[in-house]
RNA sequence: CGGAGUGUAGCGCAGUCUGGUAGCGCACCUGGUUUGGGACCAGGGGGUCGAAGGUUCGAGUCCUUUCACUCCGACCA
């Protein structure tokens, strides 16, 4: 495509109200714009066009591991959601609203609901089980805060997947399954990533996977062991038992528990003086929906000790239990190899979940099986967050001038920058060799024949873009060099001919041959 | 929802304290010069100053109300 008809609004001036790379360059290379709205945006046609390449990955590898695409109404009937109890739990990020028959809607934050309707109008016996059904589609979450660009917008793109079971075995399958196809959609789009065990949070069910694009801006503190594969949410996050004796020294925390039908009751935790208490597991023993702090009380009813001071405290309540509430410090060791744990930030990009049939027994999600015996399915749910990768990838692949787009992400796979379109030679050699790599050997070229701009702009905004390669006509041409820049790391190879042959078409397609061989082999 | 802040041209901002013709940089348009690192000269277009109400001869500026957005905390792909 030719740069001076495309709709690329580079800018040279950051937006006010972006701190995070990602967003600064998705909006300085005009890939997308801000709808002004908190956590709306537009795509604009480089920013599409990255979109629906990261899509493509992910479609491709789902497919090839049998998941079937499907496309889900964006507005939801909020009766589906009253049958399965979600209505009324799930809270402000909900979009409600109504039309002109007065029928109560929503914008679906996840559409559990809806593909559990799909299938149990469609599937009845376990002759057509398993299933995988998913759809890359809108999200909308009314977020509180919505930050940072594409990484937390209100309106989001996600790839969402449920699979349906005859048995837990089977979903099991499934989800190892889900698990190495979405570690190939990760490889692929050249992301350094985490797959680490998770708290399942409001989507509910049990050994869920968290999958964690490794930044240092990531909003998520997980805990990896430097010598085996385990890693972990911080939430979630288990280490090796510590030893403690009759002298350590206790602290108590006092937080109020609230319960789903507004019931709340004043908690007690124990954990040793040294050690974080964990708000999400503690959350999660005491099977509250939240903890919030409160004042501290002095009469313990409910006391919850960590475990890892069974038998040494002497501490006395009505109700008394352990569980694990510490938090893992870094420095702890690994419960699987004795390797050490440290901490690291990541982006949350994918979550596989392993739901049991939470959803599907509120729905009546039923199926026969052999012995025509009506049963709830097993189902599982696996989601990516497709918007959000695009953030994560530049993220993770940026320097001070802008983006640096991985193979499979990158809006164009070559700029060719002519460094002045007024000079005639210059121009030809542009336009001859964009005909060669781009319509005959179908490279995905981008031709910087923009007239108005001079060599410095056309620099910057290849480097704002990120394009993996620039080849540069300039001032060289008439030596007969020309240089191929690696946007990664600025490094340049020359390419050399006869300056007497410019001009001369037919010498052209071996210099092309040169370049395609180069960029295909680097 | 708690705390802090901001709304003035497409973007980034000044002007508000002390009321008196609405400005600057970038971007955009025209002409010319320039052409390997965000060029230069000359000319030009673009604003109900977030909204509503009030005070005043006169309001971007003062008063009241309201809306929106941003940043810091608790939730989420």
């Amino acid at each position: 495509m030719r740069y001076s008809k495309l709709l690329i609004p580079t800018t040279k001036e950051t937006p006010n109200d972006a701190t995070l790379a990602s967003h600064i360059y998705l909006i300085r290379g005009g890939f997308i714009q801000s709808v002004g709205g908190s956590g709306l945006y537009n795509f604009l046609p480089l920013g599409k066009k990255i979109l629906d390449k990261v899509r493509a990955v992910v479609k491709e590898e789902l497919d090839k591991a049998g998941c079937q695409e499907v496309s889900l109404s964006f507005v939801t009937p909020a009766s589906l959601w009253q049958e399965s109890g979600r209505l009324d739990k799930y809270g402000k990020e909900l979009l409600r609203f109504k039309d002109r028959k007065n029928n109560d809607f929503i914008l679906g934050p996840t559409h559990e609901e809806m593909m559990v309707n799909l299938v149990r109008q469609t599937v009845k016996s376990y002759k057509q089980l398993p299933l995988n059904v998913y759809q890359i589609n809108l999200k909308f979450r009314d977020e509180i805060r919505p930050r940072f660009g594409l990484m937390r917008g209100r309106e989001f793109l996600m790839k969402d997947a449920y699979s349906f079971h005859a048995s837990t075995e089977d979903m099991q399958r499934e989800f190892a399954l889900m698990e190495e196809t979405y570690k190939k959609i990760f490889l692929r789009l050249g992301l350094e990533f985490r797959v680490v065990e998770a708290d399942s949070g409001a989507i509910g069910g049990s050994g869920s996977k968290e999958f964690m694009i490794l930044a240092d801006s990531g909003e998520d503190t997980i805990v990896v062991c430097d010598s085996c594969e385990y890693g972990a949410n911080i939430e979630a996050a288990i280490s090796k038992p510590k030893s403690y004796d009759a002298n350590t020294e206790i602290k108590i925390i006092t937080m109020k528990a609230l319960y789903d039908d507004g019931e709340s009751k004043i908690v007690h935790f124990a954990v040793p003086a040294s050690i974080e208490l964990q708000e999400v597991k503690a959350c999660n023993a005491v099977n509250a929906n939240d903890l919030v702090a409160c004042d501290e009380s002095a009469t313990m009813t409910t006391l919850i000790v960590d475990s890892a001071l069974k038998g040494l405290e002497t501490l006395e309540a009505d109700e008394k239990s352990y569980a694990d509430i510490s938090s893992v410090c870094e420095g702890d060791s690994c419960v699987h190899c004795e390797g050490t744990l440290r901490y690291t930030k990541g982006i949350e990009a994918g979550h596989i979940f392993q739901l049991g049939t939470q959803y599907s027994e509120p729905l009546a999600c039923n199926f026969l099986d052999e012995n025509g015996k009506s049963k709830p399915m097993v189902m599982g749910t696996y989601g990516i967050g497709v918007s959000r990768l695009l953030a994560g990838i530049i993220e993770q692949n940026h320097d001070d001038k802008g983006c640096i787009w991985t193979k499979e992400s990158a809006p164009f796979e070559l700029d060719i920058i002519v460094a002045n379109a007024k000079d005639e030679a210059q121009s030809l050699l542009g336009e001859n060799l964009y005909a060669k790599l781009h319509t005959v050997r179908h490279l995905d070229v981008l031709l910087d024949d923009r007239t108005k701009e001079r060599f410095g702009p056309k620099m910057k905004d290849f480097e704002l873009l990120g394009i993996p390669y620039a080849l540069v006509i300039g001032k060289g041409l008439s030596e007969g060099k020309i240089e191929l820049i690696h946007r990664k790391d600025m490094s340049k190879v020359e390419f050399t001919f006869d300056p007497e042959t410019i001009g001369q078409f037919k010498y052209f397609d071996a210099l092309a041959a040169d370049i395609y061989k180069y960029i295909r082999e680097n």
